[in-house]
DNA sequence: CGCCGTATTGAGCGCTCTCAAGCTAGGTGG
DNA sequence: CCACCTAGCTTGAGAGCGCTCAATACGGCG
């Protein structure tokens, strides 16, 4: 757990910042209802922090780095349900069962917050800005990955690499980027393996759409990137 | 819009009914902040109720018979979203930019409730048991669909009809029921064709998973069906 | 009864997977 | 600082699952 305000470097991201107070900011009365952070934690690559049917108690806020989530199935195959990145929440997946349904792992060393849930009730029932806000957000989440359904891998790949870029520089695609996470976990969670992931990259780059340099990616032509994603190509 | 009591069916199955009085029996106190059912609509087979960049302003509640939520693609392939059966809530994607993403509409003769989201806002605002139930809900929809990352055809369709006969006669897993849907939306749904639909159903049939009578599904072997569903057979 | 959308079944093809062999980069220990 | 060592990436060849195209059958609805 980190105590000093120096260590809060990127509240301004998080998307609960405006209903939230550090700890050692908070006033002496304790009744304002906002969310209190209390435990700030710090996550080494592959570092779980959750698994599956682990009771639900806390919402998590990625402040740096990234997560997944995930499960691994009978045949030892892992299954991504998503990626989480600074300022993004995870966990609302858990409320309904009131476990949660993956595990959760850090795939950059990673800082998050936790939101424990009775707290985060009480400011909701406190804060109609808040509803909206929760609402919102997870409205947003109903829509992620939308582009999984698409059939052919280059579709999905052009998308995903779209994504990941306007979700790392929210709320602009830049047209550079560093991949955080291995080919590996790309293919769980496009349901393709890393020699296809290599293969369309290798692919996209000789027909100059991108550039690839080790994790450096770079876009060249973002129009022909979204007609990929789109099924518009050829 | 239907006026009636008598054409109100189902709403012990609705997932909003203790927090919704139907217009006619709402008390002259017009403050109790309950949702009311002002629009009761009938939609016929193929009817559709929304197209994508329409404003938001309702959320809709099945009462009766099914929808699917789709768009369709630039190659004119359609892509199904989800499906919607009596008792369930859609709308939620739309809250985040205001406008729906989808169309949507009735594979079945059914029956919907508009449910306005002003209204909606305002009853969660007066009632934390509403927000705990909507965060439920909402929950359950961030999982739903999660046998859409499965790799192979059979998984997918195995654990496609296990979730419709749970979601037919929820919260138990009936036996028999009858495919709300065609093969076509099945297909689009599951990224699989017709073609592969119907002979994965023959398969099942053939190895005395299941037995196909038309629409008609009856589960031989449940077991069976849910180790495909996990990866487990052969 | 006749029509049209839907389901079934078959044959062949192609995209993505599997298996396998190098290669590269980064981390570790001497 | 360098040599090793390992995880991850790249590239190739071949196989198989699900798609495409096509012909036929079925069934609901007018």
């Amino acid at each position: 757990m980190l105590s000093t305000s120096s260590r809060y470097p990127n509240c301004t991201a998080c998307t609960f910042s405006s209903f939230c107070v550090p700890e050692e900011k908070t006033p002496s009365s304790t009744k304002n209802k906002n969310l209190v952070v209390r435990h700030r934690q710090q996550l080494k690559r592959k570092e779980a922090i959750c698994a599956p049917h682990n009771k639900f108690q806390n919402l998590y806020v990625v402040q740096q780095g990234a997560l997944k989530t995930y499960h691994v199935e009978a045949d030892g195959k892992e299954l991504i349900h998503g990626f989480y990145f600074a300022g993004e929440v995870f966990g609302y997946e858990a409320i309904h069962t009131g476990y949660y349904p993956f595990s959760a792992a850090a795939i950059l060393g990673s800082v998050i917050c936790q939101v424990p849930y009775q707290e985060f009730l009480e400011t909701l029932d406190s804060k109609p800005e808040f509803q909206k806000e929760i609402l919102s957000l997870m409205s947003q989440q109903l829509n992620r990955g939308s582009y999984l359904a698409s059939t052919t891998a280059k579709q999905r790949l052009a998308a995903f690499l779209i994504d990941l870029s306007r979700r790392l520089h929210r709320p602009h695609i830049y047209s550079e980027f560093l991949l955080p996470m291995s080919h590996q976990d790309m293919g769980n969670y496009l349901k393709l393996t890393p020699e296809t992931i290599s293969r369309l990259l290798s692919q996209f780059q000789k027909n100059g759409i991108i550039q690839v340099d080790h994790k450096k990616i770079s876009f060249l032509q973002l129009d022909k990137l979204k007609q990929i994603a789109d099924g518009l190509d050829e």
